[in-house]
DNA sequence: TGAACATATGAACAGTTATTCATATATTTA
DNA sequence: TAAATATATGAATAACTGTTCATATGTTCA
């Protein structure tokens, strides 16, 4: 999966002004690795779904895997992944831990990715 | 990956007024099914790398390998699944194939993830 | 303090996926 | 038409990932 400096490209004619300005205003690498991995997150069904679950209220760890009738392992592991991206947050009331939606970010990101798949 | 009807839940105390709401508000799940796969095709490192070398200009395939320094077929790959979430579009100019961003859509979800990459 | 409850987590397994290699298709040009 | 060039694609492999199962952690309440 890691980007290899291996002979690439056997084409004889390449537009090397073509290349020199893409390249020229790609972000850096780490910066679309960050990206990549962001999207990543989003791009598991069970993710989204506690996600869209979470768009409106926060809920308990219990009531999610009850909402998306999965294991309450299943749950936590992506909640995990989740937390990680900072995309949900979590806090305690007792035995119970809600989580939520850390900021609108997601929901945007959420609503920009709804448009083009509800067109 | 499927979910199962399995017996989900251990705890004893269901909020279902909370369950149900939020199962009001979930979309259908072909739809957060679709959703979840387009967010898939952007959480590759190599496909976020095609997808910004076209943010700003047409490109053939092979200027495309020699840009981000991977074999030709490696970036074909990867191209088919962008043309099929309709990411992508091309088109034939001689011997050559020019990829393109088939809208904006992808510059915009693309840009609401680097807003929350960069902050 | 001990039992019950809610959540988290490590290991293992099964399914998925990106790359490589070899080769096929399609266009141009000599 | 044959050769050269550009791109596409199928099969195989290696790496990755989501779920399950068993169990650990942390909180409440009697």
């Amino acid at each position: 999966m890691a980007i290899q400096d291996v002979e690439h490209c056997d084409c004889t004619e390449i537009h090397q002004k073509t290349v020199d300005q893409v390249l020229a205003q790609m972000p850096e690498e780490d910066v679309l690795y960050d990206l990549a991995e962001l999207f990543k997150v989003f791009g598991d069904s069970t993710r989204i779904r506690i996600l869209f679950a979470l768009y409106g209220a926060d809920i308990c760890v219990c009531d999610l895997a009850e909402t998306l009738n999965m294991t309450q392992s299943a749950v936590s592991h992506q909640l995990k992944i989740l937390k990680q991206s900072r995309l949900v947050s979590n806090r305690r009331e007792g035995k119970q831990i809600y989580y939520f939606l850390t900021d609108d970010h997601v929901r945007r990101i959420i609503a920009q990715g709804m448009e083009h798949v509800t067109e």
